[in-house]
DNA sequence: GCATTGCGAAACTACCGCGTATCGAAACTT
DNA sequence: AAGTTTCGATACGCGGTAGTTTCGCAATGC
């Protein structure tokens, strides 16, 4: 936003304050990490928990979208390096990278996000996809054509329903699971190998 | 809630329209069902549309938790028959009556409120998970335990495993495809057939 | 007929969020 | 020192919703 050109003439007058940049995408993120819908999010409770003037906020975005918009473009979702020799590795590599971080903040933002106001935000949605779900599904979806080529998976392979199996799978028991018991620490482990398996004898 | 005592005597008044009650349940599910949160249901909306009066809503319920909590009651989910001879069959049974029930109203309603207001409204996301989730996985999961049991299924067979994979695996089909494409119409075959086949050679 | 209760509509108070405007103070450039 | 811009705080008008109350009318029992 604001380029800092080394040499030009600064601006005169009090420069703004990064520090309350930060204060308000941190505020804007942890209040969707904790559940609120972006209907819900008030750009008044970010002020106050960013303790910041509504004005802060109004100077820098037109409102709430492009606000929520530019928070979202600040998570960078590290993927876990998928470079295992075989696939059963990398596969569980990611799944239990997906375990591991569906405790986190960011990726709960995420998800809360992606599953909830897809429809009533489409342009939100999209650009959100592109920024932390593709990346993670193309990193998946290029191990498991790597497997098929190498002939480790079958030359059939459906791998859209593979990685809808696997990761699905994974969803289904951070997100849905019933009761409140922790997971097992191997669920990675044996959610890869019953599915690269299967349930036949 | 009313309880039309037989034989008691009838209090006097005009009695209350269950024309108006059902209009109103009917607008409340509707709306739901139309992607709108549990906070974003207005009460004035839904008497608006159920074409009632507001006071027609409080005589009756308390609030709005209270009126959706009613509305959740009424949906009942019908169960697929799940009695084909082979597992397989019954499996695919299952994932297609979710593929087709995912355009469904009510399904929908199901699904959105599952998903997104679970961390919001507690109590209403359980109740509403014993009514509409727990049959269902329950119906699954006995057909995957009487696979082990003939020895359709290998006898190392992670039930809960098998059942994240499958529901997962056509959930991330039905709510979170990038594209606009059509499911294809053997989706619930090639979901079944891959996961009970496995991935290997 | 009369009392009682429910009906839809409307008005009402209370509250909350939006987006704007204004304030005195603070942080810069020149 | 003068001028400019941002700061946080506060207040404003607007619109929307909650929940209550009031109105005139409809439906029932006695």
């Amino acid at each position: 936003m604001v380029t800092d050109q080394v040499g030009t003439a600064r601006t005169p007058g009090r420069p703004r304050s990064e520090k309350a940049e930060k204060a308000i995408i941190e505020a804007t993120i942890d209040m969707i990490a904790e559940g609120a819908t972006v209907s819900e999010v008030s750009i008044e409770a970010i002020a106050a928990r960013a303790g910041v003037g509504k004005t802060t906020i109004y100077r820098r975005w037109s409102g709430k979208e492009d606000l929520v918009l530019d928070a979202l473009a600040s998570l960078k979702a590290p993927l876990p390096a998928l470079d295992a020799p075989t696939v059963r590795e990398n596969v569980v590599r990611y799944l239990a990278a997906m375990q591991h971080e569906s405790h986190n903040r960011r990726t709960r933002c995420i998800m809360n996000i992606a599953m909830s106001e897809s429809e009533r935000f489409p342009h939100l949605a999209e650009r959100f996809r592109e920024i932390a779900i593709k990346p993670r599904r193309e990193a998946l979806r290029s191990v498991l054509q790597q497997g098929v080529a190498s002939g480790e998976l079958r030359p059939d392979t459906d791998v859209e329903v593979a990685m809808a199996s696997l990761t699905g799978a994974m969803l289904f028991f951070t997100k849905w699971r019933d009761n409140d018991d922790p997971l097992p620490a191997d669920l990675a482990d044996r959610i890869a190998d019953q599915v690269l398996s299967g349930l036949r004898p």
